[in-house]
DNA sequence: CAAATAGCTTGTATAATGCAAGCGATTTCC
DNA sequence: GGAAATCGCTTGCATTATACAAGCTATTTG
């Protein structure tokens, strides 16, 4: 007799976690999408890490397979497209916050005042605006693309 | 007119926290250091990871430079080492957890009851508890090699 | 309509990782 | 107590990932 649910990943979450952000770029496409506001290509090439286009690139396309952002055509260009996370993807939250609260408090990095204000306030009323926005943001991408593909 | 304090790392905390363990292996280290008892070099490359040889030493090397684990001689057996995580290594708790919690509620991956518990429970009581136990491994293992230097 | 720009893709060089073998210091076995 | 096995690495080499630069297409600007 066997458990009737086979479709558990057995393996431990941290090596499931780290098939999706182990690697030295991939949260901070999360981070840039999450707390700093920025949407398309061009804003993550920007960063002040230097990721590579290629890189760059590549990092969008995973997240995109694995359903945490999604890409949108852009109202104001036709040449740029804007991404935006999804619920899936804003799931990363709170280990976003960690990781922060982790750099603030052992390397005194800086981070925005909102997420600072989130780190030591505790709770999620950050996230709780930050779904909201998305929420807005899609809802008025799709509109705008709906109304775009009547023209 | 500067500030007075000019060791501040102005880089963003995600991005310092990926110079630590940016990588594929460096947290799955951590995680059988802190979660699974494991506290030997034979013990981390019997995770079935599989990690290699080399990574493994690089990257035990690494968290020792950066004084996330500390190294002592084994009571047990003087061709083996015992590694401890340091308070400063525990301070990757949080971050543990959130990842856990993550790769549980999303992909129903396993872990420990102990940690399962946590996840569920809220609160730093396993944390308190792994502090505990650190810090009473390390006050055995350095009376041991006391012992062992005056023979 | 020419030049510039955005978002990539495509080489190619370098760095990180994976794999297997090897090596010195114990420890075990007979 | 000597030979063989074991442990904790290191080293060499193949493969993969990343960095850097250039190029290409579609769009947009002047």
């Amino acid at each position: 007799m066997q458990t009737t649910d086979t479709t558990i990943d057995l393996r431990c979450p941290t090596s499931l976690a780290l098939d999706l952000f182990g690697d030295r770029w991939t949260l901070l496409v999360v981070r840039d999408l999450m707390f700093l506001g920025k949407r398309r290509y061009g804003e993550f090439l920007a960063s002040p890490e230097g990721i590579s286009t290629n890189i760059l690139a590549d990092r969008l396309k995973k997240l995109l397979q694995q359903g945490l952002i999604e890409k949108f055509p852009d109202p104001d260009s036709a040449r740029t497209a804007v991404y935006l996370l999804t619920e899936s993807g804003l799931g990363l939250y709170s280990i976003m916050l960690e990781i922060m609260r982790w750099g603030i408090s052992d390397h005194r990095a800086r981070v925005t005042p909102e997420v600072d204000k989130a780190i030591k306030e505790g709770g999620d009323t950050l996230l709780l605006t930050l779904l909201e926005r998305n929420q807005a943001e899609r809802a008025a991408l799709q509109s705008q693309s709906l109304a775009g593909a009547s023209n």
